[in-house]
DNA sequence: CACCATCGTCGATACGCATCGATGATTCGC
DNA sequence: GCGAATCATCGATGCGTATCGACGATGGTG
């Protein structure tokens, strides 16, 4: 492996001024600059990431933390990870996985072992085990979902009142009535994510708003519970029933219970889940859906960050980004009576 | 942030002192070893990363080269990652992430900045571009999955092979004499990655064994090819048809087309399907599976390369290790004549 | 033409740890 | 009870980079 002094004695000039070519922390004259670059070509020159780090206090690493808790849907957090992945190295970082199970010691490792120049957590909850320490640790956090109590913590995550509003907007606009919200599954309801409030506080407000009515009704934990759901939604109903389902891992069930009851969505019932676009064409009826922009949010993570690292900030920012959501229409709902 | 100097200075020992109490390569008294042990904790030492790297040309950092394919099912690479970081720390180590979008390159990348001691290749092809890459390196790099030409690599993968010749025979067992498998998705198939051969291979050397036949179908790209698919097996079956659909993401797709067809598994018709467990439990009818033991899969790769870091290995190592199948009778397969 | 900025480069040092050789303190054998 | 072997610890050095102060060269000014 060479080393910046080899770069150095191949380019007849001094180490330092190797590091200063790289860095352009100073002038270099053209000539030197171009003599300098021919030998890192040459050697095919890749800095020490340990020597660079000692020496600078800057891993170029950002920690990521992330959840692995079989009942949230697991590709969706693969999208989060591959984009945040990608997005640090565009701001030329690495990515390291802190898993769930060190908890929140494996947060104050990899800090104060300086592995990682600051942190992301995923999956946040209102009583956050991780926040105490996040607080303390004397490098960027940032947090992708909202605690109860943010103060003194950088946050981001998707709109989800604004989420629950467009549903809910959507569907009077369509002619409903009444509108169903299937809740999200028992396993994440306990887990005390406030975007399930956020959501539900945005829906019910449209819908008083708008004088419709909604209820809530639950969201499993087995298919019996969710079929008893559809039949309680169906018997408070006059006209055509809609419902509104934001957990990805219960639209399946979903489609089955309104399918074996006659009701096909888009047509005697109308349908709006959660999904990516992609996704949401493959169903079998194209799904009207409320995109939650993950990849979106996971892009703003990372900038938010690298701006922070960037600014060496030390003061307790403190900060909270909403991600607009994106409501489109496919085919499992009624269209509005006139054309908008 | 503490140092080991001042961990020395606190308990009243050389910075050397300290270094071997950490790493016991030299005998330490009980005594010398209390003082340092007690300023350790005291001042929250915890050795630098960067320093710690430059020093032993060692980062305990190893880098995991994931695909984001959006064909392949996500929730299942998510289990490889998370078992392969929990796995990781246990032989403390951490894990970087290495994007595909980065390509060869990032390999390199890593390994020239010496941020990574070892790699780790998912979702390895026939004819990978990593390959040439990887056997340049002088690091230890594993694979998951299995090249056509896997000399002078180290890999590891699920035996399909095993698996394709369990279902057939268990299917052969319950008294089927035709057996249908759909095929994985195209876009897997294109990716010629060769678990699809192998398990293919495996299920027709079962056949002939067994003296039942074996048809191969297309298993997308879309839903209509895939009710062509049932269609086209059904009519080549006579008696009860039995299906294996060895890619989960067409599962659902063909559940529905069977369903559609009158034909309900395990009282008409034989399904053997992917899933772990858990997953298959949640069918609407539980799910007879092959569990293709992605966490085992995961953990033994962890293992096999902290070995290869272990021993420092200079030498172009070469193995290929299989992780046996476990087939599971759920309620979707016909039950065999007599018990067995 | 002497003087002073400015520019470009160099040498030296620090970062925090691992490791090697050396040294003083013990213990053992005879 | 004296040399040899063993044990526990220390001091010094190197790992590869970033960065600071210094210094020679260059160019402009009066």
């Amino acid at each position: 492996m060479p080393t910046s002094k080899d770069v150095a004695e191949a380019a007849g000039v001094a180490q330092s001024t190797v590091s200063y070519v790289l860095s352009g922390k100073r002038p270099i004259s053209e000539k030197t600059r171009k003599k300098v670059e021919a030998a890192i070509e040459q050697l095919t020159y890749q800095p020490n990431a340990g020597a660079r780090a000692l020496a600078s206090r800057k891993t170029r690493v950002i920690g990521l933390v992330i959840p692995f808790i079989p009942e949230l849907e697991m590709a969706s957090i693969m999208e989060f990870v591959s984009v945040i992945a990608s997005t640090a190295r565009q701001y030329d970082h690495d990515i390291l996985l802190v898993t769930e199970d060190e908890g929140a010691a494996g947060l104050r490792r990899v800090v104060s072992q300086q592995i990682c120049d600051g942190l992301i957590l995923m999956q946040v909850e209102d009583e956050d085990e991780r926040l105490p320490v996040a607080r303390t640790l004397n490098v960027p956090v940032l947090l992708i979902g909202i605690p109860r109590d943010p103060s003194g913590l950088v946050c981001i995550d998707a709109d989800f009142e604004m989420a629950g509003e467009h549903c809910v907007r959507d569907l009077a606009a369509a002619g409903h009535s009444v509108i169903s919200i299937i809740d999200w599954q028992p396993a994440v309801v306990n887990r005390h994510v406030n975007y399930v409030d956020r959501f539900m506080g945005g829906a019910d407000a449209a819908a008083s708003a708008l004088g419709v009515s909604v209820q809530h009704l639950p969201g499993g934990p087995d298919q019996a519970t969710i079929a008893d759901s559809v039949d309680k939604a169906l018997a408070a109903t006059e006209g055509v029933p809609a419902f509104i389902a934001p957990d990805r891992t219960i639209q399946d069930i979903l489609r089955r219970a309104l399918a074996s009851r006659g009701l096909t969505p888009g047509v005697n019932v109308s349908v709006i889940g959660s999904a990516t676009p992609t996704l949401a064409d493959l169903q079998p009826i194209p799904l009207s859906t409320i995109d939650l922009r993950p990849a979106e949010v996971s892009r703003r993570a990372v900038k938010i960050i690298c701006q922070l690292l960037e600014a060496d900030s030390q003061g307790p920012h403190e900060s909270l980004e909403l991600v607009p959501t994106v409501i489109t229409h496919r085919s499992s709902t009624l269209r509005p009576p006139h054309g908008a």
